[in-house]
DNA sequence: CTGTATCCTGCCGGATACTG
DNA sequence: CAGTATCCGGCAGGATACAG
């Protein structure tokens, strides 16, 4: 593969994550976001209030929360329901698009939580190494 | 659902990213997080060196991409070989663990790549109603 | 080539207060 | 309840210089 190549296959994608300048790193910012992950993952299984989703995703801000929420329905991938009741209420719930986006986080979470016990494992042997050294 | 239950079926997990203190959130930010997601799938199809790595993530610093790399390192997804010659020459490559999980990350970069045209869509039509309202 | 060390700035994001 | 507005400290992260 000659340097000019950016990565296999990727020649004909128009939206190329690897660039600096493209739209889908921004979005692919969004969802893989400290806060819109689990955001978005905690949309999965059923819609919320925004109160309620504040309490899903623990330490997140009201203020983040807003933001994050922002993003994603810009994206696309939330959808946003308010009724015009006293008092308000706010529902919000997945696109299609935004459910499957939110499969794969759900994967790649449980992947990590699964495996929790190797990566604490590799931690100790790395802090170990390096206090020998130091 | 009561408020004492973090989530649908979360009860046993030893592991749970939804709470704020659990160190999985940390590995969790490490993977997602802005150059862990693009390190880790850079690193996908072939390892590499320390510079060829950064021209495959595009504006990546050397500062940043040195700090992800020993985050993942840390983690157990990432392996640094280094050999003692000269000029150096130091090998990065994914641990199996490391290679599931950009093999999951690759998985949502490539669909959300391919759903650009849908997100496009999604913020012109939220910035075009946002406009009217101003 | 493969990195650290240092400086510096912007903005991320928390706390608080306020509105409808 | 469902947010916005404002303030502000800390740190993410870029630029630069330097080391092995």
């Amino acid at each position: 593969m000659d340097e000019t190549t950016p990565r296999d296959g990727a020649d004909s994608l128009p939206f190329d994550v690897f660039s600096r300048q493209c739209p889908s790193r921004g979005t692919l910012e969004h969802v893989t976001g400290r806060w819109g992950s689990l955001t978005l993952t905690a949309l999965y299984e059923t819609g919320a209030r925004f109160n309620e989703l504040r309490r899903r995703v623990d330490g997140v801000s009201e203020k983040m929360l807003s933001q994050t929420l922002h993003a994603l329905e810009r994206d696309g991938l939330v959808l946003r329901e308010a009724q015009p009741t006293n008092p308000p209420r706010v529902d919000y719930e997945l696109t299609p698009l935004g459910r499957e986006v939110a499969g794969r986080l759900l994967g790649l979470i449980q992947l990590v939580e699964g495996r929790m016990p190797e990566v604490l494992d590799a931690r100790s042997r790395y802090d170990e190494a390096r206090e020998v050294t130091l």
